[in-house]
DNA sequence: CGCACCTGGTATCCATTGGATACCCAAAGG
DNA sequence: CCTTTGGGTATCCAATGGATACCAGGTGCG
């Protein structure tokens, strides 16, 4: 398969120990790895906020690319997360949008963006504080 | 600075606009870029249930790496979410605990972890039948 | 007609990241 | 001695991510 594929896991596996997500063969550890990363997050959630299509998509999270963003939506309509529908139109438009799945681990999600930008003060101030006693020796 | 550091950030910007998580500078998109990272997740679990040293964690997280374990735990403790102790046992033993920041986000992420545990046969039923449309043509 | 432009991608290449392995220190134990 | 132990760092190589170029194929424009 091509450069940068997320299949590498094929399917989830069958069988598994109710929370033991430190075993790596843990599909619940499997799938964590999958929906912490940077861009899924992301993807997510402007999908929350209704269908979009893909170069609005891409206009919307700044800094992404388009192999990323066409990587990373491939794998979460793969996971059931978002729906991937063709428009017909002149030059043919994609829309994507999040399933009723999606939507509910938009809500898990969301406490974490809360946290994020509640706490952000907080962690701000820690760094500075660490970076003051760690004087940075060169 | 060395191979893999996690401080090319430098400290978080100072200006932003609240909600917005996908300009590149927003430092609350920092942050969520931070967290939402696979071994940082999982430390923090396993953190959560009480202060641990180095080599337990890293037997107890299977597949992380020496490097990426040191490296993780030294930027989370830099965002002040584990403390890290040094008790000069006879092999100095150094233990990592979360400190009270780090819990208000644990709370947040458990229901990540829920969400995970719960919807997993969701999930894997969505890749099954993905995988059964498209038969990879080769 | 010939050309550029639109959307939604892929193919290619290179920089950065992560993982495996080896090594380091100092003290204890055989 | 020589190994083991804890907590790392240094080094090297594979995998991942990002930048860029290209593609299809229909449309408007000179």
């Amino acid at each position: 398969m091509q450069d940068g594929t997320f299949h590498t896991l094929g399917h989830l596996q069958e069988t598994w120990t109710r929370g033991d997500v430190f075993a790596a063969n843990c599909p619940t550890r499997q799938l964590l790895d999958r929906i912490a990363d940077k861009w899924s997050t992301l993807i997510l959630i402007v999908l929350g906020e209704g269908p979009i299509r893909f170069n609005a998509l891409k206009h919307r999270i700044d800094g992404v690319s388009q192999k990323m963003l066409s990587q990373t939506l491939k794998s979460l309509e793969r996971d059931g997360l978002v729906s991937r529908s063709v428009v017909a139109t002149v030059p043919v438009s994609v829309t994507y949008a999040v399933t009723p799945l999606g939507r509910t681990l938009m809500a898990a999600m969301q406490s974490m963006i809360d946290w994020a930008e509640t706490q952000m003060p907080q962690v701000a101030a820690a760094q500075t504080a660490y970076d003051a006693r760690s004087p940075d020796p060169h």
